[in-house]
DNA sequence: TTCGGTGATGCAACCGATCTCAGCAATCGA
DNA sequence: TCGATTGCTGAGATCGGTTGCATCACCGAA
């Protein structure tokens, strides 16, 4: 409560500020014994190194901008608990901030805690913010992004999009399926187009006809696509979907019931992300699992390395398959 | 880029410092001439206030923690994107803080935001968090509570539990439902106690059986409840099942899709908190709507009435009925 | 005994603001 | 005309640390 500041430990101790400083941020200049004993001092008085004072000397701060267009979508959700715990293993706090997909609050928010000294920035980008642009804002160049394609001036941690649909792609092929939609995605638009390509790459391979159900974005592609595929006749109707990520996959499975069309009965619907709570839909929801924790502290580990070697790494997780209830043998 | 300090802006407007400072700071104590010229030297040199070294000074900061059990729930996801826009319009930003339920989590957080100066923090309590714990935090006197039961100590925001709770049976109700069950929560274990009472009072007025599926906590209570019902004989089923709050009523009518029960052909099923995501599930949730958006608002305003008058205001707002598709008339 | 080197510590400036107090000019009342 | 008041502004201490530099004791070597 009662506020210590490094003086009083400096004087309970009987040294000078700056050899309490040292003890703490650098030990190896000071004695051992006279180490020992400061720390020891400050322990008792319940002494804690103030982090804005710190800061603005040092010019550093321990806050870290976590940049993401929607929390309220559960894969930024898991993305901020398991980026959280990284950044606090590390000794960074994480602050968390909703963009809403527009590209002024990204540069907003990255300029503000740029004033905060954030030693660096994690962004998940939105469809419409333009990457290059973030390269004009102040903390532009110490930033991290996560869930994008390689990219070259930033690092970038993403996982393999065409592993993932060839995944996909795969399990329901073994199921029989021979007639394979896609649809797009709400967010994360630049993997979305990744995964897209794979797809159309996939389809062709193996002979299938390539179906974009629907190729926009927003809150409502799954109700635009569920309307298109139920007004397809029975021949040109997919008897399987694959959706670009698993929000768009709730949505699509929640279209298609309020149509009176049941998953996986008459089509199956497989998803792109692998949220916990695709355990939890109806029916639990077959998807591509991403690892999203070991996302979160790949990020922390290269915006780390960009500070230290200037080197800015990109990294490419492997996703793999979560086979739930949503899919099912192609109906006969 | 070229970090500018207010000594530069003072040297180019051929001011002190300090009329610099009390030009943004106290515009009143500074001729209207001067602060004129000085706010365009200012703007011209891209000059802004620099947060750290204003609040080191000033003993406070425009840090605000906001402190979720589980930001992987959209709930607390919708709670924040608010809040933070609630925080942004006043000038605050708010930092995300992820306990996972554990009550040495939120002090730590608590106190180590309080080092930063915040000047206030927003903690929406999970089951285990002790709200008279908070206390002996340091920053535990400038809290306000979200989601939770009038308490005498600390400003608090909350939805009125029995008046939900009475929509939700009315609904019921007026369907038919005679058998009315109902599962408490994953989360909020504080508020989900008041539903349980609301609903116990409730059955007992309307003279119908009280039926707890499943009184626990934690991610598996759709599955235990749903294990619970399918094995109820057909008179003893309840026709309807209200859960504590959206996430359970999710996951139960997950878990009873698994076992072949269909909502709501067989059963009836209701949620409490009237997420968004709740039009995307299958099917379409009825639900108890919580006026989220409002809650984020005046809980920065309680803080800052806190702060100002040191009054501990308690607001409790009114639920109203989001009626979908997970609730028909009682099958006969 | 003297001297260079080394390790540990103290001194004081500094980071970028805020704020109390003093000084100064203009204005006011008598 | 003169002291008191009022309105602005400058000086400088301060918030709580960090860090380059000076100092000093102590060491072994010459």
């Amino acid at each position: 409560m009662a506020e210590v500041s490094i003086d009083d430990v400096a004087a309970r101790a009987g040294v000078h500020r700056s050899t309490v400083s040292r003890a703490f941020s650098r030990p190896e200049a000071v004695n051992a014994a006279t180490r020992k004993h400061v720390l020891e001092v400050a322990e008792s008085l319940g002494y804690r190194v103030n982090p804005l004072a710190q800061a603005l000397r040092r010019r550093a701060s321990k806050l870290v901008p976590l940049i993401v267009p929607d929390i309220t979508n559960p894969f930024y959700g898991e993305l901020a608990r398991t980026m959280a715990a990284a950044a606090a293993d590390r000794g960074y706090q994480l602050v968390l901030c909703v963009t809403g997909g527009e590209v002024a609050q990204t540069n907003a928010y990255l300029t503000s805690l740029q004033e905060m000294y954030a030693p660096f920035g994690i962004v998940a980008p939105s469809t419409t913010v333009d990457l290059d642009e973030l390269q004009n804002v102040a903390l532009g160049s110490k930033v991290v992004v996560v869930d994008r394609v390689k990219q070259a001036r930033v690092p970038t941690v993403t996982v393999d999009s065409a592993e993932g649909i060839a995944l996909a792609v795969d399990h329901l092929h073994g199921l029989g399926h021979r007639r394979i939609a896609y649809v797009s995605g709400i967010s994360g638009a630049y993997t979305s187009r990744d995964r897209l390509a794979a797809y159309e790459g996939l389809a062709a391979e193996l002979d299938m006809p390539a179906m974009i159900l629907d190729g926009g974005t927003g809150p409502d592609v799954g109700e635009r696509a569920a309307e298109r595929l139920v007004h397809m006749t029975r021949e040109e109707r997919p008897t399987a979907v694959i959706a670009a990520n698993d929000m768009v996959a709730f949505a699509l499975i929640s279209a298609l019931g309020v149509r009176g069309v049941s998953v996986p009965d008459e089509v199956s619907v497989m998803g792109f992300d692998g949220l916990e709570f695709g355990a939890r839909f109806n029916p639990r929801l077959t998807t591509v699992r991403q690892p999203i924790a070991d996302m979160g502290v790949i990020a922390i580990d290269l915006a780390e390395k960009l500070l230290k070697d200037g080197e800015t790494g990109h990294v490419v997780l492997a996703p793999d398959l979560l086979i739930r209830e949503s899919t099912a043998e192609v109906p006969r």
